[in-house]
RNA sequence: GCCCACGUAGCUCAGUAGGCAGAGCGUGUCCUUGGUAAGGACAAGGUCACCGGUUCGAUUCCGGUCGUGGGCUCCA
């Protein structure tokens, strides 16, 4: 019999017979790789442990261990959900069920949404197919017989979908079987039903067939499975501890912001603490901006509606807000470009003038809609660090490159290292010609290259104005929000006929950058909060220092340090309280404030104080001299890496 | 905006099968003046989100509005 030739991840290789499958072949390597084994990855395919190998390839054996086992896991527990989900309610109509970073969902169309009562029972019919262990057949059908199946079920969804794969040329549709569940599936599977240990069904959600509002709405149950009940348990923990970082929550706790029911929904009141936390950050931001040659403008916030049909929001129907003043109608700004395009406007610009870097602390407002609102991540009243440059189509790139090491600088300050970026392409109904795209696309690509910045190419996911850069911060759940952005605009210089005198003295149209380093204040606060759960380095942290004098007698000295330290410059506050020292300690603890010094008698006498770190805890008395020449340099702003 | 859940004291939450509303924390006063994460006593705090309906009577049941949470979509 013929053999073939297997080449394994660490690079050995071994022989086997041919049509030896994948879990046989998992077998030879080793028992327990066998009883890990979820799947197989045969050169980039990802196939089923029972998958024939019949000539030489690159194999590895995918375990949960790797991102495609743990696809393939979950995604195999989506099909046991659906299969319960059948069983209990024949009428439900399965769609698409894949799995998700963390999980798997699966959506339904049901004539009632699911209760959290349902979910147990199909938790509880889940167990029954895992404990029947039933073998997961792959099959392999024509689109017509396919189809003839689905419409017997009278399920359009998935007709829908095998009309699409045949569009696409595919030869043939898989199926896939365990007991008596058939599901439309590329695969692949774990072998049997018995491989899921440990699941969860987390929730319940209305979401729209094709993420399209247009489309009727389905019920979407997540879920998430793992192979040991100790990984389940931990990844329970990790979201339980997560939300103690929830900045909606430390916001109260840390008496930073409010939102006021009574005052309108998604405005933002910013308490003394989280006022003084956004001061320093903007602060910071403009001292950066200006170091980069940024010059601050400052634009208004209500513009003549004339702005924006020129600017084309008003005929877009962007989702701004309008008022009438004297008969005229006015828009409120719910962007700042066309204010900076009026400044650049107002004077003959020369090639020798570009490029311009126009940078306002812009507040915007947008009607978001209301079920989108979140926290300070989504609000209808925010500030952009904003910035629009104009420069020569040859300056584009290291215009860009500029933006980019200055968003990775910033986010290095700030302490956030893990973001996702994303470089959107032209979408279907963009505007200008092929050649101005392809060179914005061009500079993105080159400058992100340039600044060694791995990322993802979002196809046609750009602006229809012009191609983008989006960089995405984590919230403490993992979910994604939009940070920082670079966007190549090809309609507003149009739009708004802007030029520069060129070195041939003729009018050129200057290319237009917009683009946002921290984008809004508000949600990158609420990023900044969740990222270091509320406690804020010294520099940023509202309140530096908390003076906890141990006894009444101890407040005159107490408040005599503090003025001291004010001094300084530093951010303290005095303890009057007529409580315990624990229960001082306690109450700074909480409020995650960096320092507390103890004062009592004894530190009075000998002119010292006591320290304690938030980091540290107690760290013992010394002189204030002392404690001075560290928190000077811990309560510096610093100078951003670069 | 759409689907589901929810809205009781400043916060976290009990409770009322329709009959005068509860706890802990926090706050105030008093006692206590203490040495590195909660000292004690007493007190004040609520049109039970808002508006309407059913009812002898609604915080509780029904409808609407506003808001919140988890999603969908969109976006900084």
């Amino acid at each position: 019999m013929a053999q073939v030739k297997l080449t394994l991840p660490d690079g050995s290789t071994m022989e086997v017979a041919a049509g030896t499958t994948a879990l046989q072949v998992a077998e030879q390597i080793g028992p327990r790789l066998a009883k890990a084994a979820l799947a197989a990855k045969v050169n980039t395919d990802v196939v089923d442990l029972s998958t024939a190998i019949e000539r030489d390839a690159d194999f590895a054996v995918l375990t949960f261990e790797s991102p495609e086992g743990q696809e393939v896991y979950r995604h195999s527990a989506a099909h046991i959900m659906a299969d319960a989900v059948l069983r209990l309610f024949p009428e439900a109509k399965p769609t698409i069920g894949p799995a998700i970073a963390e999980g798997f969902y699966y959506d339904f169309d049901v004539h009632k949404p699911f209760t959290d009562d349902d979910l147990a029972r199909i938790e509880a019919e889940m167990a029954k197919i895992i404990d029947a262990d039933l073998r997961f057949e792959r099959q392999e059908v024509s689109a017509a017989e396919a189809r003839a199946l689905f419409e017997a079920r009278d399920n359009s969804y998935k007709v829908e979908m095998i009309d699409e794969l045949e569009e696409h040329d595919e030869q043939t549709i898989s199926l896939y079987r365990h007991g008596d569940f058939t599901d439309l599936c590329r695969g692949p599977h774990v072998p049997s039903t018995g491989k899921i240990v440990a699941f969860k069904l987390t929730s319940v959600a209305g979401a729209y067939w094709r993420g399209d509002e247009r489309n009727p709405m389905l019920q979407r149950i997540y879920g998430t499975a793992y192979p040991e009940r100790k990984l389940l348990e931990e990844h329970l923990e990790r979201i339980e501890e997560a939300k103690q970082r929830d900045h909606r929550k430390l916001g109260r706790e840390l008496k930073l912001f409010s939102i006021f029911e009574e005052a309108g929904a998604g405005l933002v009141y910013y308490h003394p603490n989280g006022a003084m936390l956004r001061q320093i950050v903007t602060d910071f931001t403009i001292r950066e901006h200006l170091k980069r040659g940024y010059q601050l403008v400052r634009t208004p916030h209500l513009l003549k509606s004339t702005i924006w049909e020129i600017s084309g929001h008003a005929q877009q129907n962007y989702p701004m807000y309008y008022t009438r003043i004297e008969e005229q109608s006015y828009g409120i700004k719910p962007m700042n470009c066309p204010g900076h395009i009026l400044i650049y406007n107002s004077d003959t610009r020369s090639y020798r003038d570009l490029p311009i870097r126009y940078f306002e602390l812009g507040t915007v407002y947008r009607h978001e809609r209301s079920g989108v609102l979140h926290g300070l991540l989504r609000v209808r009243g925010f500030t952009q660090d904003d910035a629009h440059i104009f420069c020569t189509p040859e300056q584009l790139t290291d215009e860009i490159v500029g933006v980019i090491e200055f968003a990775q600088d910033m986010l290095t300050t700030f302490g956030f290292n893990e973001y996702k970026v994303l470089l959107a392409t032209r979408p279907d109904n963009a505007m200008g010609s092929d050649e101005m795209w392809q060179h914005g696309i061009d500079a993105l690509g080159a400058a992100l290259d340039q600044c060694n910045m791995d990322y993802q190419i979002a196809p046609k996911d750009g602006a229809f104005y012009g191609p983008k850069i989006d960089i995405a911060l984590k919230d403490a759940l993992g979910r994604l929000w939009d940070g920082p952005t670079i966007q190549c605009d090809f309609n507003m210089p149009e739009r708004f006929d802007m030029s520069y005198v060129g070195a041939d003295g003729q009018e050129h149209r200057p290319v237009m950058l917009h683009r946002v380093v921290l984008a809004g204040i508000e949600r990158f606060l609420g990023a900044l909060i969740e990222n270091c759960a509320g406690n804020f380095p010294t520099w940023l942290a509202p309140v530096q220092v908390r003076i906890l004098p141990i006894t009444d007698r101890n407040v005159p000295y107490a408040d005599e340090i503090a003025e001291q330290l004010r001094e300084e410059d530093l951010r303290v506050e005095v303890d009057r309280e007529s409580a315990t020292l624990q229960a001082k300690i306690r109450g700074a603890e909480l409020m995650k404030i960096p320092y507390m010094l103890v004062v009592g008698d004894r530190e009075e006498q000998s002119g010292q104080v006591a320290v304690r770190s938030r980091e540290e805890g107690d760290l013992g008395p010394r002189s204030l001299e002392e404690f001075l020449e560290h928190a000077r340099v811990e309560a510096a702003m610093p100078h951003a890496a670069r």
